[in-house]
Parts: structure tokens; sequence; C-alpha cells
DNA sequence: GGCGGCAGTGATACACTGTAACAAACCCGC
DNA sequence: GCGGGTTTGTTACAGTGTATCACTGCCGCC
């Protein structure tokens, strides 16, 4: 349902992330181009969410600027394609954790201390939300659910601490 | 539980969200400033979400200009005691349609086709969003809950068209 | 009355986020 | 090789939000 034990954890997934990118574009006749590995990469890798900004200037190098307009339209396909989720609240990326339909109702819990985010879905929420948004005659398209608060990591952390 | 028959019909409520505008300040020993009445009136008198640079401009008059971080302080001001709410998919700012507790967990409806935004809250909701946090082991701080859709009335008036 | 502190405001400048427009490079089938 | 689509580079710009400093007005106090 969600992952993160502590947000090291994840790292170690970057490579089947780049794997899951490439296998989609495949599948889907898309290209998973050198430009779009690389900010799939940048956003795997961090352990948090990352702007656009930052990801143009961990790309760049002395030599090679990536232009943050490149990273964005980069960011726009791998979210057309599901690979990567927008932090409304933080103008900011993260990979996606896990594969969901387009559209699912899917809560991200960001972490207030170590700004880690953590994806997760459960039917009594999608529920709960479908219910209301029928009793108020509204007919959804797009949601966008967002928690700031601690996670489990960092409130022991700080109870010991 | 929720406002809006049509989109006019909240028009007629500025005068009731200015008194308790004044009300509340009055009660906690705040200032509401002319200033603050004025961003206050512009975000009530709206029928939909208005931005900042909107609202400065609105209130700006030949001889007289409002600059956009005088507008910022005033919403600032405002957000924090819970008259005006933020709504980060549109990065613009609604009157708080009824009092409800800081923090307490409030979906915001956003109709994509006229701009209009609803509140609705729910038991079942918060239900469903406190449970899945527990089973994180998250403790929410601040929640952001936006659907995009269309509303009742838009949708009626699509049909009909 | 004068004085000092404080909240609110004005004004300028700036940082950050995102998009538009156009040109150049690339790929691929024909 | 050529035409047509997609991708990328580049520049410029629009939109959103904040930092900073100066000024005002108010209130309490000596």
């Amino acid at each position: 349902m969600h992952r993160h034990e502590g947000h090291d954890a994840c790292h170690g997934d970057v490579a089947d992330m780049l794997a899951r990118a490439e296998a989609v574009c495949r599948e889907r006749g898309l290209q998973f181009t050198p430009l779009r590995r690389e900010v799939m990469e940048a956003v795997a890798e961090a352990g948090k969410a990352q702007g656009a900004y930052d990801i143009a200037e961990k790309l760049s190098a002395p030599g090679k600027r990536v232009a943050p307009v490149s990273v964005y339209r980069a960011l726009d396909f791998l979210m057309q394609q599901g690979l990567v989720h927008r932090i409304a609240s933080r103008n900011a990326f993260i990979p996606c954790a896990h594969g969901h339909a387009p559209g699912e109702g899917v809560v991200f819990l960001i972490c207030r201390t170590c700004g880690g985010v953590d994806e997760a879905s459960s039917e009594m929420l999608e529920d709960g939300l479908d219910r209301t948004l029928k009793r108020a005659g509204f007919t959804p398209a797009h949601s966008i659910l967002e928690v700031e608060g601690d996670c489990g990591a960092c409130r022991e952390r700080q109870q010991a601490g």
C-alpha cells in the first residue's frame, strides 16, 4: 500500500523505477530519451520532492547546461505516463512509488521534518470522498490530496531526541 | 454542509462575511483595518477564486495603487484567522464559507467550467483519511484536499445546451 | 508635551515557478 | 536524400511570492 520504512530505504529502488519507466515507454511506443531518463533518475534518487529548477541545476554541469524549460517538458511527459507526481503544495515532483491507475485517489503524505513524501491510498478514503462529492452534486475529474505532518520515523526520532 | 445553489446565490453573503470577519477580529483583539476589509470584501464578492494580483488590481484606482505585497500580507492575516482559504491548485483565494475549526478536513470542490469553489466536509471522508493516515503511521498537521470537476449547475447547463 | 515601541502599510527590488515562441537537431519511414 | 513528426535548445517573458527598508499612526509612558 505504501513504501518507505525510513526514507533511505527507497534509494535502492532507483534502478527499478528507471526500468519500469523504460518498460512503460516501450510498451506505449514512446521515447525514453536520455534527457527524460536523467530527469526520471534525478527525481527518483532524491529522498524528497524536487523542484524543477533543482533538477535543472542537478543535471547541469560546466559546459552542459540543462534549462528549466527542458526539465518541465520532461516532467510533463513523465507525469502523463504516471511515472512522476507533482506535489502542488510544494511546487515539486516525486517519483510514483507504485503503479496505480491514473486519476485514482492517492494521498501524498509529506513529512515536514525530513521532507520525504509517501503515497497512500485506501478504499475507505476513496469511498468517503466519492460520497461527499455525490452528496454535493459534484462530478470529479482530478483530485489533489496532500497531507503535511510528521512521518513515523521522524516522530520517533523526535521523541527519542 | 455546503453552500452555493448557483454561484450567484453567495453574493448576498458578502455583508455577513464582512460582519463575521470584523467580529472575529474584535473578539481576538486584532485590527480589522481598511485594507484588510477591502481585501476580504474583494475575495468575498468575487464568485470565484481570486489571485492576489487580481485583488491588487481590483483595489487599485488611478491615484491609489495597492501593491500585491500588501494584498499578500492582508491575505496571510485573513488566512491565519480562518476567514480566507488558499486554493493551492489555482494559486488563488476564496472566502471561508462557514465557520469550521482550523485544520479540520474540508474539501474544496473547484468547478472547471464556472470557476466557482465550494467547500464540503463530511465525517466519512474525515474518518477515511484518519484511518489511512494512522495505518501509514503518519501524524497530520495540515491537509490540502482539492477536487477539480464540474459542479451540478454547470453539468445541467451542459446537458441542456 | 515629548519619547519610544509596535503593528500596519508603502515601495522597491528580487527570487522562484512556469509558459510561449521559434529555431535547430534528431529520427524514421519512404 | 526528403518530408514530417517529435524532441531539445534558447530566449524571452508572465505569474506568483518574499525580503528589505522606510514611513506612518497609534498607544502607553515618563
